[in-house]
DNA sequence: TGTACATCAGTGAACGCGCGTTCACTGATGTAC
DNA sequence: TGTACATCAGTGAACGCGCGTTCACTGATGTAC
């Protein structure tokens, strides 16, 4: 009885998720069906950390497992964890951007902006729950590469947001430099916001119309401090 | 030869970190060695963190390896992990409601208030970096239970800087609901400004210098809005 | 002060488990002729 | 269109490893008399 006794079953892929499996068809050529496993270990990775999980506490093996697919089909794919994490972070980044493109071709009429500002990025986020729970999660906590990442994403919306800024005709007299900071106040209370929507019962209307309702108030104040700032700044840098 | 390969040598204990057992002398009652032990596996799991890992991927083994104590005496001071990251993090606001009380019973002169405030603020968080790194890591990262350990210590600083602002002569018209908000900005930026200098090369004093500065300016501004707030509300709210 | 017994922090070995990674393989898809 | 061969996404078994937890234990510290 020379055989290790933990390696004697294969009771292990037994438990295969019979729903991400069927996710994955036969359809298609090759490269198709390459592209769409590899759309499902992301998926995978996504569905795992929309709990409680963080994604250096996720394994290989879990996400293959819940992409339906043996763990050594993984590296057909990533060369390792990491590198399905950055693509993460890519992909979430990608699709604000187009929220912000989108915003821009179709601006807010001046009235009721910030508030319906706010309403339409919480509602994005809302939609796209899991990409922005990933960002939450990892901007602080991930390993130094995803941390760094996305901290030069969040950099690049700040800069855009400031370009945004630099149009409203009440922050015309603030400088660069200072719109910049501006803007990044802007970011800290949207992203802080949206963390606090992801904790929430999505059933709860009440709560997230509160969030909404603090997050148009601490906006509105930040906007207001910006525009008071070109004029009183020499005399409260004091 | 019947042993199994991997457990023939004792070599996983050789290795064990020389200084944490240096750490734990033999001296005092029997309490008092229980209590260093205790202390020592808390401080093991503060060093560990304080590079680029999080709570959730730190093992129970390394914690006591690095503590110098055998996997199983864990059990006689935590129940689990969760229960030591729990005393960490109610460390780490002690320290911090440690700092906010002596600063209102020696009160900063109104010049330079928010410079200096910041200052002494962000020199603590660099003399105390572990506890600072750990809540910062886990505030939105780490299980559901540290998770809300971590935001309600912040909610109650949140609600004590907001007793503090009423005192401002310029908020005085503030509502108590507002202020909150206000307040709530003033611990992100700080926050974030933390988290900055957490990653920050600490010889580099220039870069030091550059985050606190940036944190003084969000944080005037933050101040002026609310001011502006008071009166200029209702047109705003538009 | 001295003795007999109780307490209990820390030990060391063992357990079963899931992990990341490797490897030779299979068989459907793709390509060249 | 048909055939022979190449490609390569996914397989399944195996490996050595560190993990959390359990257990009976040891021996110094503490306590009762």
């Amino acid at each position: 009885m020379p055989a290790p006794s933990s390696r004697t079953g294969g009771t292990s892929h037994t438990g295969r998720s019979r729903t991400a499996v069927a996710a994955r068809s036969t359809a298609g050529t090759r490269d198709e069906r390459k592209l769409r496993t590899r759309r499902s270990l992301l998926d995978a990775a996504l569905e795992l950390l929309s709990g409680e999980r963080s994604f250096s506490s996720l394994s290989l093996r879990e996400v293959t497992r819940s992409a339906g697919v043996v763990p050594a089909a993984f590296y057909r794919h990533f060369p390792d964890m990491e590198a399905l994490g950055l693509v993460l972070v890519e992909e979430s980044f990608t699709t604000l951007r187009e929220l912000m493109r989108e915003a821009r071709s179709a601006p807010l009429p001046p009235s009721h902006l910030v508030r319906r500002s706010i309403a339409t990025f919480l509602g994005y986020v809302e939609e796209h729950p899991l990409h922005f729970r990933f960002i939450a999660k990892e901007r602080y906590g991930g390993s130094t590469t995803l941390r760094f990442a996305i901290r030069s994403e969040i950099r690049l919306w700040v800069s855009d947001l400031a370009v945004d800024l630099a149009r409203f005709p009440n922050l015309r007299a603030v400088s660069t430099d200072d719109l910049q900071l501006v803007s990044g106040l802007v970011v800290q209370a949207v992203v802080h916001a949206t963390e606090l929507t992801l904790d929430l019962d999505p059933a709860d209307e009440r709560e997230r119309a509160q969030v909404r309702f603090q997050a148009e108030r601490q906006l509105l104040m930040i906007l207001l401090g910006a525009a008071a700032w070109q004029t009183e700044r020499p005399s409260t840098r004091a």
